[in-house]
DNA sequence: CATTCGAGCTTTTTT
DNA sequence: AGCTCGAATG
């Protein structure tokens, strides 16, 4: 994305425009009536509601390639934002299919932030900033962060740097700067100085020429607004503005892109609020519901003819998201067949979920079913890990998509940060990263030093270490390290030009000792650190050149995985947005899981049903099958829970959905007879700490009704007492009974609660512990 | 100044 | 349960 791609009309332009002549042009085959008013209106406001697989992307693309072939604009000419990487990359591939070459000339088709950064570094200085600013990440940011309240001496134990994050982040996501912080909001953080802090770490960003994720789109919207010639500028050359997945923009994203819409008004949003699932990054899905009076005559068209799925699992999907209140409301309706049920099978455990999820793997893939096009969707990432090692075990390939990310390896980290430095020797954050990595004698007595003298002068903090080897403040030791590091970098900086990058890297890896220092360590992830740096070494090859390289790392914050081959998919629903698979399975749907607890807790019914969507965006993934699995015990933060099966699955219509027993001599039988939950056998789960605190924080945030009480849940069915057995009353351990512990040695049971047992061990006092830690005795 | 050990906190999702 | 951060110790 920071390729600044030459704007000649390329040849495809041409061919595309010659081929319209005749018949239909082939972007408009086998396109429905909506779809094609949705690409042939190209005049003034749009919004396309587009419901799930149906066709949303085709129409984006064959829209540009309409608006090329019609000569109504340059591939320069039209401004295409998405939301995410994933889909500005798969824009751009399928563009490239329609018209060729042009589509690689298209150098405003990106996310908000990549054209965005690209419109700031051109006019860097109306925002007090150099061109060459750099772009801090979450990491960066919370260092920063963490000094500013060290300077400002507040504890940051009461008033974590973290939680400070997290407001900047939603004031930027909502476009307020520091002035227009809401009072309430600035008193929530230390007593009242979070508008202060804010200020203050904006200052700090300037004087270090460096901006973070939202100041990326903030500052670039000041100067729109500040500089009317730029705006101008443009608004100009926009003549055609796409907004993809506009459900999905916050606040800020909604301002710059109306403001610069306002020029022309030729903007075409697509979008569909039923896959709004961004909320808490400030996603506004009221946008959506404005567009009409934001650009008033604006043409509405509904796509709602879904292509992809069958009919059972559309139902289930329509039905499900029904529940939502505040929609505006579609009908997704297909010419296919209706297909297999989705089916719904309860787990003892995560680990026989996983163990049922791979048997049934192993089964399609016996009848001949493509791994390609099967994936497991999770709703936090945590669940992957034991999908992973079932897989490992039974030898059947798999990827991960989204994971932890590459370029968030600490190991990578460092290393990004040592190239930074010579890239860029005024980055001071990433020279106090590798100051004393590896170590070699400069401590944080140094630093604090080289800091002072900074400040001081006013300096970076590169060129205070250097004025500092001058002077008599460190001791020699020191002082000759410090000499030797900035000799290094000087040597590495003199190799710029000389070098291809990849190699620079290399050499600087090497002779800083930092490669080293992962050799001499003797733990078992040593090894795989050093596969990551080679791995990182090797992609810089596909860039041009360093700054180049950084830039992309900045915005772009995963590595393509080139793990190519038949391989079964495990993502988070939130990455799966925008795909869709022949046979999805969707483990874990459990209360405080999915829905999960704390969109709840923070924000109420509207955090529920952005659950749904996401349960939604989830079962339309699918095209021919979909595998619902709950688990009845999870382990949540090392302790076991018992859970509840997720009210989403009540939600789904009985009509279209199969429920299943769960295999055959499965530790956890059958639940089904009364269809989902709510009977007899789950009582006792009310009884749990958990579901009780629940319950009570619910009700303290005045949301009792989406808590039910057992009262108003506990109707029909007592089945056997197989659970209650192993739930409160059916410890192996009674109050006062003794045992033994493997850590804290014999000692006496206090309670018993499920499997948890507390216990007043001899020597070590009361803890809680599992039950299966422990032995009689 | 570096290393080691324990306490406490964490786990939603992403640019 | 696993990790990060800070205090205590060499």
């Amino acid at each position: 994305m920071a390729s600044a791609v030459s704007a000649h009309p390329p040849d495809g332009l041409k061919r595309v425009a010659a081929r319209a002549k005749g018949h239909a042009p082939r972007y408009l085959e086998a396109m429905n009536p909506e779809q094609r008013q949705a690409i042939e209106a190209l005049d003034g406001p749009i919004l396309v509601l587009a419901g799930a697989g149906t066709g949303k992307t085709r129409v984006l693309t064959a829209r540009i390639a309409h608006l090329l072939a019609q000569g109504r604009a340059r591939p320069y000419e039209i401004l295409a934002v998405t939301f995410t990487n994933k889909a500005a990359r798969e824009m751009q591939q399928r563009a490239a299919m329609l018209v060729g070459p042009a589509a690689e000339a298209m150098p405003w088709l990106g996310t908000f932030h990549a054209i965005s950064t690209k419109i700031l570094r051109r006019h860097a200085e109306l925002a007090g900033l150099k061109p060459s600013f750099t772009i801090l990440d979450t990491d960066d940011q919370l260092r920063l962060l963490k000094q500013v309240l060290q300077a400002e001496n507040i504890d940051d134990k009461r008033w974590p740097a973290r939680a400070l994050a997290s407001y900047i982040d939603s004031w930027k996501n909502r476009g307020l700067d520091a002035a227009h912080v809401p009072a309430a909001e600035a008193a929530a953080f230390a007593n009242g100085k979070g508008a202060a802090l804010y200020k203050l770490y904006q200052e700090r960003l300037k004087t270090l020429n460096a901006a973070d994720f939202g100041d990326l789109l903030l500052e670039t919207l000041r100067i729109f607004r500040e500089n009317p010639s730029v705006l101008m500028l443009y608004q100009e050359r926009f003549r055609y503005i796409l907004v993809d997945e506009y459900q999905d923009t916050n606040a800020a994203q909604y301002l710059w892109l109306r403001i610069l819409a306002q020029g022309r008004r030729n903007v075409c949003c697509v979008g569909d609020d039923d896959q709004s699932i961004y909320g808490w990054r400030g996603a506004e899905v009221g946008n959506i519901l404005r567009f009409e009076s934001d650009f008033p005559g604006a043409k509405i068209i509904r796509l709602e003819r879904n292509y992809r799925s069958t009919g059972h699992i559309l139902k289930a999907a329509s039905a499900l998201i029904a529940h939502n209140e505040g929609r505006l409301g579609k009908t997704l309706f297909t010419d296919g067949g209706m297909g297999e049920k989705p089916a719904v099978t309860g787990a003892w455990d995560c680990e026989e979920e996983a163990r049922t999820i791979g048997e049934e793997i192993e089964q399609l893939q016996a009848k001949g079913h493509a791994l390609d096009e099967i994936a497991i969707l999770v709703r936090a990432s945590f669940q992957m890990r034991e999908f992973e090692e079932r897989f490992i075990t039974l030898g059947l390939p798999y990827r991960v998509i989204g994971g932890p990310r590459f370029y968030e390896r600490a190991e990578i980290r460092d290393a990004l940060a040592y190239l930074r430095c010579v890239a860029q020797p005024a980055d001071d954050l990433a020279f106090e990263r590798i100051f004393n990595l590896p170590k070699r004698g400069l401590g944080d007595a140094a630093l604090q030093l080289v800091n002072n003298y900074a400040r001081r002068a006013r300096i970076p903090l590169m060129q205070a270490a250097q004025a500092l080897t001058e002077t008599e403040e460190l001791k020699p030791k020191q002082r000759q390290a410090l000499r030797g590091l900035l000799a290094d970098f000087s040597r590495w900086a003199s190799l710029t030009g000389n070098k291809p990058h990849s190699e620079l890297a290399e050499i600087i890896l090497e002779e800083s000792g930092y490669i080293d220092m992962w050799r001499k360590e003797r733990t078992a992830d040593a090894a795989g650190r050093l596969e990551n740096l080679k791995e990182l070494v090797r992609s810089m090859e596909e860039f041009p050149g360093l700054g180049a390289f950084l830039e992309h790392v900045s915005l772009v914050m995963d590595a393509a995985s080139n793990d190519a081959g038949d391989r079964v998919s495990i993502m988070t629903l939130h990455a799966a947005k925008g795909l869709e698979f022949e046979t999805v399975f969707l483990p874990g749907w459990e209360e405080g899981l999915f829905p999960h607890q704390r969109s709840i807790e923070d924000q109420g019914r509207a955090g529920l049903e952005e659950e749904r969507r996401l349960a939604y965006v989830g079962l339309t993934r699918a095209r021919r099958r979909v595998r619902i699995y709950f688990a009845a015990n999870r382990r949540i933060h090392g302790l076991w829970q018992t859970t509840l099966p997720s009210r989403f699955l009540e939600e789904l219509p009985a009509d279209h959905v199969e429920v299943r027993d769960a295999a055959a001599g499965s530790a956890y039988g059958n639940y089904a007879q009364s269809r989902f939950a709510n009977s007899g056998r789950y009582e006792s789960r009310y009884e749990t700490p958990g579901w009780q605190r629940a319950r009570r924080r619910a009700e303290e945030a005045g949301e009792a009704d989406l808590w039910p009480r057992p009262e108003r849940s506990r109707r029909t069915v007592q089945i056997e007492g197989e659970l209650i057995a192993r739930s409160s009353a059916g410890s192996a351990f009674a109050k006062g009974a003794r045992v033994f512990h493997t850590k804290f040695g014999p000692g006496t049971v206090a309670a018993a609660d499920g499997n948890k047992l507390t216990v007043d061990f001899d020597k070590a006092g009361r803890k809680m512990v599992l039950e299966s830690f422990v032995e009689a005795c």
